[in-house]
RNA sequence: GCCGGGAUGGCGAAAUUGGCAGACGCAGCGGACUUAAAAUCCGCAGGGGCCAAAAGCCCUGUGGGGGUUCGAUUCCCCCUCCCGGCACCA
């Protein structure tokens, strides 16, 4: 928030560097008019308040909420003055608007801060959100404020443990084991976040991260993994990248489960599970007769039996899984050099009987498919680099098809194509891959040694986290009846303050005896409360539904009133919400549709990814020093040219590059429309309330008229379409260049009042959305009665837009030779004739023939000559 | 490696359907106003050449190379670089 007395001083040092003799009220002074209209906006809370019941259409504007990290910067400026733009936008076309804004406000950093600087939580998140809302309120956003959203008090929380309970009910949540980052120094997890690109702790640089195998609470994403993927069909109003992001990340595959039986030979080599089976997962079970070993992840359980009487065998395996997790730190397993051992024993194929080795390798990763491969050299780039390497087997299965040739080239190897045709397959060979996959599927699950299958990279959503600040997951550990859910009657299960907050020991809750030791409500005997909290991203999964009945204290919200609101008509925010946010929204918004609380599949209609707001070519950082302050510029520029800059400087959904210098030709801008009104407002006053349908008599009138009308449906057409407010502002810009270049005219009455009115007023209305302060004083000094809020937009008329003289271009052999003046409705025959008349052409096409003349209707004549 | 997006004056950008490349703004230059400056208003402005200068004319120009077309920033093929996402995905 700007502090009261930095923006006076600001004002002072303005006034007094303009006080040289002028008439104080025609200079654009944005501090007292933002000041003006800011107390006013105050004192009507109900400003910009939804209507519960309306005839009208309804249009739902939303954008992504905060973090309340303590302050504002220029991404959320952007976020918020294109979302803003387009809710005043709806108002004045006459929808009823519900645009509200609420708080993310549960997460790691009110830990940190507490640590640091010992203040509780609560209060440093509660300031934090204090010092937002006011400078969200000063820079003139129209949020309907009694819909807020805090999501870190009772009353929003409680029913993320509510819905925690119908999840659970539905077996959609469930307890498992589950790997995390631990540091030995910290004694406590880590998000990934917080693990250095070496793999030690972000604390402690030197020393090394582990995996440890926790409890867990999961949710069941992956159940509706395959409507989340067919229903991205249903998105068309969202950006095909966040589509492609999620489809990838989904990441469905078709394949084949195939049993392999792991053999009773040489058992010197351990007392390994003789018989047990290993299950492969594979897409190109059309190959499987060029399977020449078998590859297991190294932390595959099998390997864990086979090494555990072979102390060689572990010590290269431990090897393997160690290089593993330093490619996957760094992020890049897909580099890593591919490493296997032998161990020794054998599989046997259930196709054709064959023994084939058991290997583990460096390249097969536990977390996908089943963790074992069948590796077929000849037709993958992996299994072969690997067959290379190690001299394994390389057999030729699949051989490509040439058209109309009788023998079959041998290909070059690996061949990893599916338009092929099997070979050395028994039974099946001769087949074309497509056919192969199908029939041998049928074989194996006719042989019960293997079924067809689907595959998903989307894993389910661990949402336990061993922190303090976040939602309480209501579960409760009886000795006696084991896991038991908190009664519903019992919610919420409230977060206690005056916690002390350390980095040592897991879950800060867990030594809060008060608030781990629990009844259990089946038996009446002692239980163990749930001490981990819920991952934040639970929170903004479903705050939008919140948003259209946020005092609801008897249900999340009533199904009625989402109905009416839902879905969101357009959702506004940084493309890095992508995946996790919005496929978490999704997975809920179907979990509520299956429990029958809403009857929308999808929660967003249109989405918008806007860019990032970089400085110097970099983003905005504190290290790199080029951090532009909203408020700064509030106080030196306004509000309202901070907004619009930030609309103007670049296409909104691409990144802006901000230049202070920009920015002080918005504020001219602006200057410059409240200096042309404020001269000629007077004729306001006095003038017609009805608009100028006919078209004007004077040249200057008429300039004025039609760009005026050529300007509506520019801002018009973006609003409906593109949004690409950057031209919209140049639009409007170019009609303040007409308005000034008319003003003798405009003196010397030339300009008839009614059109003078006309034209300042629609002027206001284009600019409302952008720079809303601005308008309403200049509304107001146009003598307008009625609220600027929801006064109607601007129609556009074609024929008051119209041109009277086109200049069209002549190009001789498609170069620009001339142009030529013709009346707007000029005939082809006519544009030809001026164009055979003009001099310039004369001389050009002087003895020449031309062979062919194109005439694209008031666009261009291209002469083409020989 | 795969999937997106992008590359246009000194800078941010525009050209919405294949039809005048550079709208609008910034920075710059010139002029008016002023004792002066600021502010304001008006004008010039892709690069190069012919020219003393101006007017005018010519050439050239949208990351690079090729193609289609009367005509390409826009469509097709190949390539380079930058940004974002995913990644031994079996």
């Amino acid at each position: 928030m700007p502090s009261t007395d930095k923006s006076e001083e600001a004002a002072v040092t303005q006034s007094e560097r303009h006080s040289s003799g002028r008439s104080r009220d025609d200079r654009y002074d944005a501090q007292r008019i933002e000041a003006k209209w800011f107390e006013r906006w105050q004192n009507n809370p109900q400003l910009y308040a939804a209507e519960p019941h309306s005839a009208k259409k309804k249009y739902y504007v939303l954008e992504m909420l905060p973090y309340p990290s303590g302050v504002l910067h220029m991404g959320h400026v952007r976020n918020y003055s294109i979302g803003d733009a387009l809710a005043r936008y709806m108002w004045m076309n006459g929808y009823n608007v519900l645009h509200p804004m609420g708080w993310d406000s549960f997460g790691l950093p009110a830990e940190n801060a507490a640590i640091q600087n010992n203040t509780p939580p609560r209060q440093w998140t509660l300031g934090n959100i204090a010092k937002m809302k006011a400078q969200m309120k000063r820079l003139g956003f129209a949020y309907d404020w009694s819909r807020e959203v805090t999501t870190c008090l009772p009353e929003y929380y409680r029913w993320n443990q509510w819905f925690f309970l119908k999840l659970y009910e539905k077996g959609l949540a469930y307890r498992k084991k589950s790997k995390v980052n631990w540091c030995p120094q910290c004694a406590t997890v880590l998000a990934n976040e917080q693990v250095l690109a070496n793999g030690c702790c972000w604390r402690h640089e030197d020393t090394s991260v582990e995996q440890r195998e926790l409890e867990q609470w999961f949710l069941r994403i992956t159940r509706y993994a395959d409507e989340l993927l067919r229903d991205l069909e249903k998105l068309p109003g969202w950006p095909e990248k966040v589509v492609t992001m999620q489809r990838n990340w989904i990441g469905r595959s078709e394949g084949a489960l195939v049993d392999f039986k792991l053999d009773y030979t040489q058992p010197h080599h351990g007392f390994g599970p003789a018989g047990a089976t290993i299950k492969v997962f594979t897409t190109r079970i059309d190959t499987i007769y060029g399977a020449t070993s078998i590859q297991l992840a190294p932390e595959h359980p099998i390997v864990n039996d086979l090494a555990a009487g072979n102390p060689e065998l572990r010590r290269k395996v431990d090897q393997l899984i160690a290089e593993q997790r330093k490619a996957k730190e760094k992020g890049d397993i897909g580099e890593i050099e591919k490493h296997g051992v032998p161990t020794g024993r054998y599989a046997t194929n259930p196709f054709n009987g064959e023994k084939i080795p058991v290997w583990v390798a460096n390249y097969i990763v536990m977390d996908y498919g089943t963790g074992a491969i069948m590796s077929v050299p000849a037709h993958d780039d992996r299994d072969y680099e690997f067959a290379k390497k190690y001299n394994l087997e390389i057999r030729l299965v699949i051989l490509p098809i040439t058209e109309g040739e009788e023998t079959m080239a041998e290909p070059v190897l690996p061949f990893t194509a599916h338009d092929g045709m099997l070979i050395n397959s028994g039974p099946f060979s001769g087949l074309s891959c497509e056919d192969a996959i199908e029939k041998m599927t049928e074989h194996a699950e006719k042989g019960g040694f293997g079924n067809a299958t689907v595959t998903y990279r989307l894993k389910d959503w661990g949402i336990s986290r061993q922190r303090y600040w976040g939602t309480p997951i209501p579960m409760l550990y009886c000795e006696k009846d084991g896991i038991v859910a908190v009664p519903e009657k019992d919610l919420p299960v409230i977060l206690p303050e005056n916690v002390e907050i350390t980095l040592a020991g897991g879950s800060p809750l867990a030594r809060v005896p008060e608030f781990a030791n629990a009844t259990c409500p089946k038996c009446g005997g002692p239980a163990r409360r749930e001490t981990d909290t819920m991952d934040t991203f639970v929170d903004s999964s479903w705050y939008f539904y919140r948003y259209t009945d946020a005092h609801n204290d008897r249900a999340p919200f009533d199904s009625k009133i989402v109905q009416y609101w839902f879905p969101i008509d357009q959702y506004i925010g940084g493309v890095e919400h992508a995946i996790l946010h919005l496929i978490y929204s999704r997975f809920w918004t179907k979990f509520m549709r299956d429990m029958g609380l809403v009857s929308n599949d999808e929660p967003v209609e249109r989405l918008f990814t806007q860019g990032m707001v970089i400085k110097d070519g970099a983003k905005m950082s504190k290290s790199l020093g080029n951090i532009v302050s909203p408020d700064e510029m509030v106080v030196r520029y306004g509000a309202d040219a901070a907004r619009l800059y930030s609309l103007f400087a670049a296409p909104p959904d691409r990144d802006l590059d901000w230049q202070d210098s920009g920015i002080e030709g918005i504020q001219r801008f602006l200057g410059r429309v409240y200096r042309f009104v404020f001269r000629n407002a007077a004729a306001a006053h006095v003038g017609t309330a009805t608009p100028v349908r006919a078209v004007e008599q004077s040249s200057a009138a008429r300039a004025i008229q039609r760009k005026l009308h050529q300007t509506i449906k520019r801002v018009t057409d973006d609003f409906q379409g593109r949004w690409h407010f950057n031209t919209c502002i140049s639009a409007i810009m170019e009609l303040v260049n007409v308005l000034y270049a008319s003003e003798d005219a405009i003196a010397q009455g030339a300009v008839p009042k009614a059109l003078l009115v006309e034209v300042q007023r629609d002027l206001v209305v284009l600019l409302a959305p952008f720079a809303p302060y601005l308008a309403h004083e200049l509304w107001e000094m146009l003598g307008q009665k009625e609220s600027l809020l929801k006064a109607p937009w601007p129609k556009f008329d074609p024929e008051l837009a119209k041109e009277e003289e086109l200049e069209i271009p002549v190009q001789i052999n498609g170069k620009l030779r001339s142009k030529i003046v013709v009346p707007a409705d000029a005939t082809e025959e006519l544009v030809i004739e001026r164009a055979l008349a003009d001099e310039k052409l004369r001389a050009a096409t002087a003895g020449k023939q031309i062979a062919k003349k194109i005439y694209v209707p008031s666009k261009l004549l291209n002469l083409v000559v020989k």
